[in-house]
DNA sequence: TCAAAAGTGTTATTACTACACCCATGG
DNA sequence: CCATGGGTGTAGTAATAACACTTTTGA
């Protein structure tokens, strides 16, 4: 953590959300040092002079908790001049979403405790990480219906069950079961798989996968994505 | 223009439209020093030390347009290492809306030249300026449809037509008179006023004005707004 | 044969699209 | 009385929402 001790600094964070079960997780590290040494925040830090934002993002979250992302954007630039205690600290927060593969963490170089929350059992955030958290999750709910971005969430190749389990875990509402799928399916950007899944209980579920290309097609040609 | 020298600068940058007569404007100024001296680019610059960037950038506009916003939103954060020739600069892009009776500027304390610029009339901009004028059009364009900002680029008081050729002209597309009005008057967010408009030619239109208490109240019980 | 989850069509309702004539005013 | 833009309704069409039974598997 060398930073230079200048009038303005600026940092990147983010919020990176994961799904498992019904479940939306998001990471956070416990920090190792003042201020809100002990306390849970979202993984980021100080850009670097020479290095862009997104490559800042890649290499923190790297760094501080080994996660492979499946998807960054740029959500906002919290920029209130108390928003640290320190000194003023401008701050670039993105949002990640990764598959449940990539869930596992390794902790590394900056070595803090890093571990997934369920989204409804935060605990206290420093600074004002609970604004970008909330922030977050307002686009991805948003997203959710009129981009594809919740594929990312899930594995390369899954039961179409588990699709329709994302959009009601993250829209909190239920969907029917019929009408989603005929949605979903139209759009044409789902491949069906010869496979079927392996099972735990119950009549074994045909695999799909996203085919991005088909996506990009149907986006260019003005198809246009929207799941209510 | 007092900056000081070190290893990281924050600017911000403000794309403002402004609608008149079937025309999209976008404020430019006239660069009086390097880099780019000459050249036109987006109104903006250093965010002071203890200075919110939304404070920032309204400070920027008055001393250098003179502008009175109607709308302010963050638009994105442009961060490449070299978008700026002389040292890394990020900038914390705006886009800003103007009523057409706040049209005239006068060019103030930075003294630069300004003006307002068609957007399909542009100059070549300085910095990486045209893709903040791009992404905001696209941002315009795309709260068009679900947020009724577009009233923010009209007189307290507008006849109807007004509207409708507001959206026609920004998204380059025709409407059918009837079905606009029906939806847009189904929201519930225009008052209908007793006063008809003064008249160049043809019968007078009735004023309506923007109900900015309804429309809020109409959003947190989920009412959405939504023009196609 | 039971439990558990996957898969599948039809009908009623609602929202959207297309379309043309009369009205009020100024010149 | 003519030109100009304002104002209005209806019918066909497309999209959405509601709804229940059968299938496949493991235990």
């Amino acid at each position: 953590m060398n930073v230079p001790d200048n009038a303005l600094k600026l940092t990147v964070d983010a919020v990176v959300f994961g799904y498992r079960d019904g479940q939306l997780f998001v990471a956070l590290i416990n920090r190792k040092y003042p201020p809100y040494e002990g306390q849970w925040a979202l993984p980021g830090g100080f850009v670097l002079p020479d290095e862009n934002l997104e490559t800042a993002v890649q290499r923190e979250l790297h760094e501080e908790t080994g996660i492979q992302l499946r998807f960054l954007e740029q959500l906002f630039t919290f920029g209130e001049v108390q928003r640290d205690p320190r000194q003023r600290v401008v701050s670039v927060a993105y949002m990640g979403l990764v598959r449940p593969t990539d869930f596992d963490i390794k902790a590394s170089t900056d070595a803090q405790e890093v571990d997934w929350f369920p989204i409804d059992e935060l605990p206290a955030l420093a600074f004002d990480h609970a604004s970008m958290l909330e922030m977050a999750l307002k686009r991805l709910r948003g997203k959710l219906t009129y981009e594809p971005i919740g594929l990312n969430l899930l594995d390369e190749k899954f039961p179409f069950g588990d699709l329709e389990r994302l959009y009601a875990t993250i829209l909190n509402k239920p969907f029917d079961r019929r009408n989603f799928r005929k949605k979903f399916l139209s759009f044409g950007i789902l491949t069906e798989l010869p496979e079927k899944s392996a099972l735990e209980k119950g009549r074994p579920a045909t695999l799909y996968s996203f085919d991005r290309h088909r996506y990009e097609l149907a986006r260019q040609e003005g198809i246009l994505f929207d799941i209510k």
